[in-house]
DNA sequence: CCCTTTAACTAACGCCGTTAGTTTCTAAGA
DNA sequence: TCTTAGAAACTAACGGCGTTAGTTAAAGGG
């Protein structure tokens, strides 16, 4: 086959494609020939729509941060919104858990991850907030929600408390909530959710 | 050369010559080649100290871990100590950008994370949380300071400036900041961190 | 002094991302 | 309608990667 009739890759079938395969076996496993084969096409075709591997990487990340809904902001009342659109964004993330390592990897500078800034910021400045405050809100919600992220990555002491035990004295109660960390990543999410904002609240100049 | 007659390889210094790679060239500049050359060795006598490549990297992260001060946990009030601690956590990190992208891969299994976590948890139930509070205080605090590290790389908008503002009419403010984003960064850091502990200190059942 | 273990080596495997160069089909313009 | 430029697939190959196998000689314990 040399040039088929109609195109056999479009960027949005490979970026599909990509999200597939990380989220069934994990980012490692997104060769460019894996998801070559999973295409029906030889990997450098996959040269002819994205410049590098990193491009596909970017636009599966950007796919997924542009899914995040943003429509309470602007909308609710700040703290409101703030916290609504923390859980959303994280929600965005929980979906797709394999991809947030790459979270690490480079600025952000995805279209999506700009157009999310670009909405709390705004929200938070017609709200009353300072300019100069409501850029340090949003990194700092970022930060948090892009922690939480990742902390539901380091499952931590998972494999076998008892090892840890003796080394850990203190964290032997906690390795009795071990086995249901889904609930303890959730609950640590809401007590810093909630308390951030909290704080936040009490620094509001309006 | 066969075998030496006092051994060109520690661990440590393994260790210390991965350390100095990254910190110098990034993550992805550490190969066993390269760190092998360095080391003037050839790359497969690393496994003669390490299983994999993967036990290199992390006993770079666990050694910059193991250097973040603990001593004002149980000493300070809880408060002023939790403070302390996220900022020697993320100078920590200030100092080894370059690792903060490796944070983002596999659970946090280190001796250095599981001493730092018990310190903390131990810390705070010393000073009257209840148990399933101090976990949930101790996880928000790492996702808070691992998300500021990983914030900290996260450049954004720092190239062209023009180019978004368009788009994204709100950050045109912002952008004005691009500039020092270093010390957005601290701003941001400190303010989410003064809010979060304001939260918590309300929250204390004491 | 022997003998096991250790720590270096060389050679090689199968992956990876990517480039070069080729072919053929599509689409646009004269 | 014919020509031509470009797009989109291909094959072949490069250099680098992590890692394994097998070899060799010195170190160190009995």
């Amino acid at each position: 086959m040399v040039r088929p009739r109609t195109p056999l890759l479009t960027r949005e079938r490979i970026v599909e494609t990509a999200t597939a395969i990380v989220d069934a076996d994990g980012l490692d496993a997104l060769s460019t020939r894996r998801l070559a084969r999973d295409l029906g096409v030889q990997a450098p075709s996959l040269y002819n729509h994205f410049a590098t591997k990193e491009e596909i990487v970017d636009a599966v990340g950007d796919a997924i941060v542009a899914g995040v809904d943003l429509s309470m902001l602007g909308r609710d009342p700040w703290p409101v919104a703030l916290k609504a659109w923390a859980r959303a964004y994280r929600a965005a993330f929980r979906a797709h858990p394999n991809v947030v390592p790459f979270l690490a990897r480079g600025p952000a500078r995805r279209p999506a991850s700009l157009r999310l800034a670009d909405a709390v910021y705004g929200a938070l400045v017609d709200a009353g907030w300072p300019p100069a405050m409501a850029t340090r809100i949003g990194a700092t919600m970022r930060y948090f929600v892009a922690g939480s992220a990742l902390g539901s990555f380091a499952l931590g002491f998972v494999d076998d408390p008892s090892l840890y035990a003796e080394q850990y004295p203190h964290l032997r109660d906690a390795h009795r909530l071990a086995g249901h960390h889904e609930q303890v990543d959730e609950g640590a999410f809401e007590l810093g959710l909630e308390a951030l904002v909290d704080g936040l609240e009490r620094r509001f100049p309006g």
